[in-house]
DNA sequence: TCAAAAACATGACGAATGTCATGTTTTTAT
DNA sequence: ATAAAAACATGACATTCGTCATGTTTTTGA
């Protein structure tokens, strides 16, 4: 009964995308051809929870596609405290940057937060992939223009707003790209503690729990991390921007 | 007197590098077939102090380069703080992003911070050049690769920082990149305010003066705007992250 | 060169947030 | 099912930082 045949495909089967792949766009605008020897390239490695995928400072070797669950993004300071830059989730790309290229190291820590399948690519395959469709190279340019603005904002969030304001940006964000619907509100789909909410932030555990106990008495959300809900999503972006 | 052959100038004049770009990687790196074609799209822009480049909110039209001058990147929120970005200097791209392919508007501002030099490209033409050239859109991608790693360690420092050392990373980083040398120290080419630094630190003018007072108190610094001096990187740089 | 404007400076005070301590609830693993 | 561990919760207090007020110094422009 599943959907076998991609829109796309103009030609015999040998240009399928197998199962499990069909929510990357990468690999959706790609001719046929190079598709195909992308596929090539590919490899898959899985992960379990809490594993690091790779550590600051480790030399570069591949790029990567996430496949399946969420890989958080990470940078810590000399002191032990840490900060989480994103969140990754399927379809997106990381370690695409100039990082990949001359040989150099990870600005920051990959580490999965459940089970996570990831695709991956040796650099050098990477490189002559962009080299060789434009296509490619300009996805990949489109997805960086993204992300940018994305770092960007969270930078102004963090310059400009108070933490309940960005503690209340926080859990919209992660319910319009993983909330899942309920019967009291939205539910996310990825296990968050106060202290996750925290390291997004740039504040302590402590204030992330007296913040959320604040939601939590005001009804905009209910629940902890292995269930977490966000019960007034127009409440709490009337709260964010204000 | 100067200059006038370019290294890589394999084949007649035509393909000489003009005078005031050869500071300019993404041109330097093209064929000479490709960098003739790009300069054939360029056009020149001259913007006066305090000049808005474009506006957040503005469509996007151009592709952009720096030829000369600085140029800061800034969003502001709805109650009218304003948070800087990034300062761009000559050679820096902006709107390399997707914003600026499928007829998006720009996220932030682009104000000049003195007299300013632009070089830009419709994006029809930016588009078909990377198109066309892997080795454009590889530079790119490269560029991209670095500011998005420059945004998040931006955001690394708000978040986990004292203001304190958000200021003096930021002097640190601005002596490097737009230093000159100067009997006491390191003097800035930028004209840089108090003000202008808390809006690059997120935070207000008066702590940004307390802060510069204590520095100036304890030697690591010297000057105002018109002429700012680091007298001790190194004892700034520790400073920086202790 | 001189007045106006911008930038710099500092004090007093309050609000927001971090730190430490202690206890309860929820989750995990056997 | 139950013990251990992790997560959640809350109070008390210290610190950092923002706000407002007021005055001085530097820069700008006529």
């Amino acid at each position: 009964m599943s959907k076998r045949q991609n829109k796309s495909s103009s030609n015999g089967g040998a240009s399928a995308v197998p199962p499990g792949i069909a929510h990357i766009p990468l690999l959706n605008i790609l001719s046929d051809t190079d598709r195909r020897r992308m596929l090539g390239e590919l490899s898959e490695a899985r992960y379990a929870k809490d594993d690091y995928i790779f550590r600051e400072g480790d030399p570069t070797e591949y790029f990567h596609i996430v496949k399946e669950g969420v890989v958080k993004c990470v940078k810590s300071s000399p002191e032990g405290k840490e900060c989480t830059l994103k969140m990754l989730m399927p379809g997106d790309l990381f370690c695409c940057d100039a990082a990949a290229f001359d040989g150099g190291c990870h600005p920051g820590t990959a580490q999965s937060m459940g089970d996570v399948s990831v695709l991956r690519m040796r650099k050098t395959a990477y490189f002559e992939l962009l080299r060789r469709s434009p296509d490619a190279a300009l996805e990949v340019i489109k997805y960086l223009g993204a992300r940018l603005n994305e770092a960007q904002e969270k930078a102004k969030l963090l310059a400009l707003d108070r933490t309940d304001q960005r503690l209340a940006a926080l859990l919209l964000d992660l319910a319009e790209r993983s909330g899942v619907p309920d019967p009291q509100g939205v539910r996310l789909a990825v296990r968050l503690t106060r202290q996750d909410m925290a390291d997004m932030i740039g504040t302590t555990t402590e204030t992330a729990i007296r913040i959320m106990s604040r939601f939590k008495k005001d009804r905009l959300v209910t629940g902890t991390a292995n269930r977490l809900i966000i019960r007034d999503l127009a409440r709490l972006k009337s709260f964010a921007s204000a």
